[in-house]
RNA sequence: GGCCCCGUAGCUCAGCGGAUAGAGCGGCGGUUUCCUAAACCGUGCGCGCAGGUUCGAUUCCUGCCGGGGCCA
């Protein structure tokens, strides 16, 4: 893209990069301030509701008639006044329209000559201008995401929950935090348990050719329907779950053995998907190295949690809820149960601790099957390991499912009886809802659905499930009629799938369907990357010719509404990284590609385009979408190809 | 029983204090050559119900109804 040329300054002191509508509230606080309209009323500066209004909308004076008990319009034309005589920079006039909104409208070539400078900024450096309330907090934030348990092969609501950590992670990446990754393996549950009892007792064998996971499903399955008639099986069950408790056995070795080559197959899985991780931490480390050990002292001295002595909880070590005391009461929380057997939430709070740097231990690490980017948890000390930049967050941020909330909370009032208040507020569990069968998707997988329900939850312990695998493989199956090359087809699939476990918001159940999942029309991923590859074909054709863009007088709307789209993306970003919120990336991108599109279709073909400034700028148009489109898709983790 | 989430167009979902509530899909009817259309255009009597707060509520609060989940 080509530079442009800067404009003349302005008399206000703002800063040139920002972005139309930060420079919009800061001249109408400007203004207000100049009318003794009090700091603490907040500015509201917003894109007008129809173009005829302008590009940006203000409905202070509708708030401030009250305040200042005069008539909106009144005030709306005083404000009007102030903000002409302020000669805000890219704003050619000020409009006032019933019942009080001061409206501006931009100067096309101030604006759009900034929107452009800032692409090619963008494009030329990777920078991103982020509004001010973007600061990103100080310190590392922690990541955890999948925590698949290695049991069994992963399916859509595993991926579910590996897209929005992943993305979220970028997100926080792009918008200038420091991140840390890490997937949890719990290696010491029933879950594993069950699939070692299923493969020692069921004589179950794996198929030619079939992956480790999905034959270890297939056992999980077997093993699960045979609880209820073989009561043996269970006393198997508990006695694996001693034994890996105890370590140092055979059957603990075993399961690790198991454990290493699910995580394998779920690191490949999630590797399709562009999924990533810097550190695999192991519940058997957390427990073999005493970080629970530790954890449950520092409870106990704490007296955050007490030996329950009476009642249905007798015998079990318990976090009481706030002002309750140990006799069982709703809120209680068991940590250790009468066994001795200490709960998942117990872990997980001995892993919160670790995170914030607040137990006092820390493990050792390798790396993984001698991957020098991703390391792994380990228990055996590594003397000549360089120190380790694990844990120690600021903040952490768990992303697990809404089911979980509950045990979620009570590691957070752990952290608070401990008195890490700081630590307890800056633990943020991510909650998502799950994903679950539309009748039309359970039909299809010869699922029967209950009667009066209107969706069937996913069970990989009944086999109600969609494996991501296989997922993606129908994407590719799909996608390749259509594609250049088998590659190309893998890339555009994965960022499908991607798109669409991403585009709902969190706390939306996905009514899982296999025509939305895998349809390449509308909203979806592949709209996206067709959107990015239209304008990199465009940009093939036309060359740069290096000079100066001039931007018209007079903008087409379907161009103003690109720029306007251009220009919206460093605030996308930012809201996104601070709702930790992916969908509101998707909706951003998705509009952003069909305003290309729109402007793709209903303006002169560029390539038969003969003025050469008119070429020129509209060239530097689809470079500009080109490279933020590009910028918002790697975010969302997907590709951007230039062909499809 | 307590707590959490959802209820917006036929379907799947955005919007979550501001001017005539949007999109995709499906249906119907059109448009083609700037990687061709994986696109675009036209076509829509919709915010579960009832109160409240507000200049203004789909958006915030309370209660109810319906669906899902969690804790026992």
């Amino acid at each position: 893209m080509s530079p442009v040329g800067t404009r003349a300054c302005s008399p206000l002191p703002l800063r040139d990069m920002a972005d139309t509508r930060t420079l919009l509230v800061e001249a109408v606080r400007h203004a207000l301030d100049a009318m003794d309209v009090a700091p603490s009323f907040e500015v509201v500066v917003e894109r007008s509701a129809r173009p005829e209004f302008g590009d940006w909308s203000s409905p202070a004076p509708l708030g401030l008639a009250r305040v200042l008990r005069r008539a909106p319009a009144t005030i709306a034309a005083e404000l009007a006044e102030h903000l002409v005589a302020a000669q805000v920079p890219r704003v050619r006039t000020w409009t006032v329209t019933p019942p009080g909104y001061v409206n501006a409208h931009l100067d096309d070539h101030a604006w759009a000559g900034a929107v452009l400078a800032g692409a090619t900024v963008l494009e030329t450096t990777g920078r991103v201008d982020l509004p001010t309330e973007a600061a990103a907090a100080a310190g590392k934030t922690l990541v955890e995401h999948t925590a698949t348990n290695p049991n069994k092969a992963a399916h859509v609501g595993h991926l579910r929950n590996a897209c929005i950590g992943d993305t979220v992670a970028r997100v926080l990446r792009r918008t200038g935090h420091t991140v840390e990754v890490n997937n949890y393996i719990d290696d010491t549950g029933v879950q594993v348990a069950d699939v070692v009892v299923g493969i020692r007792q069921l004589g179950i064998e794996p198929m030619p050719s079939e992956p480790f996971d999905q034959y270890c499903s297939r056992v999980y399955i077997a093993v699960s329907a045979r609880y209820d008639t073989d009561p043996d099986l269970l006393e198997q069950r508990r006695a694996v779950l001693r034994e890996i408790e105890e370590g140092g056995n055979e059957t603990a070795v075993f399961v690790k053995d198991v454990a290493r080559r699910i995580v394998n197959a779920h690191l490949a899985t999630m590797r399709r998907f562009d999924i990533a991780y810097d550190l695999l931490t192991w519940e058997s480390d957390i427990i073999g190295l005493g970080f629970w050990r530790q954890a449950f002292e520092l409870l106990r001295e704490s007296g955050a949690i007490v030996l329950a002595e009476t009642g249905r909880l007798a015998g079990c070590w318990v976090m009481p809820a706030e002002g309750a005391d140990d006799d069982g009461d709703d809120d209680t929380k068991v940590l250790v149960k009468s066994d001795g057997i200490a709960t998942y939430t117990a872990k997980d709070i001995a892993y919160q601790l670790w995170k914030f740097g607040l137990l006092g231990r820390d493990f050792s690490y390798v790396p993984w099957e001698g991957d020098p980017t991703l390391m792994t948890t380990s228990s055996v000390p590594q003397p000549d390991a360089p120190p380790a930049h694990f844990g120690r967050a600021q903040r952490v941020i768990n992303v697990i499912d809404a089911r979980q909330a509950y045990p979620q909370r009570v590691v957070q009032r752990a952290l608070r009886r401990l008195h890490h208040e700081r630590e307890a507020d800056n633990s943020i569990h991510l909650s998502y809802e799950v994903v679950a069968l539309t009748p039309a998707a359970a039909a299809e997988l010869g699922v029967e659905i209950e009667e009066g329900r209107d969706s069937v939850a996913l069970s990989g312990r009944r086999g109600i499930e969609v494996r991501a695998d296989d997922l993606l493989d129908r994407a590719i199956a799909r996608l390749t009629a259509n594609a250049r090359d088998a590659a190309g087809a893998t890339l555009v699939a994965a960022g499908a799938v991607r798109y669409y476990l991403l585009k709902f918001s969190l706390n939306q159940i996905i009514a899982f369907d296999f025509d939305e999942a895998l349809r390449v029309t509308g909203d979806t991923g592949v709209y996206l990357q067709y959107a990015h590859a239209r304008a990199a074909g465009i940009l093939r054709k036309v060359s740069d010719d290096g000079a100066a863009i001039q931007v018209p007088h007079e903008l087409h709307p379907a161009e103003r509404e690109l720029l306007h789209g251009i220009e919206a993306y460093s605030r996308a970003l930012t809201e996104t990284a601070l709702a930790l919120s992916p969908s509101l990336l998707t909706t951003y991108a998705f509009g952003l590609a069909s305003a290309f599109s729109d402007f793709y279709e209903h303006t002169p073909a560029i390539v038969r385009e003969e003025d050469a400034s008119v070429r020129r700028f509209r060239r530097g148009l689809v470079a500009a979408t080109r490279a933020t489109l590009a910028d918002a898709l790697h975010t969302l983790g997907m590709a951007a190809p230039d062909q499809v």
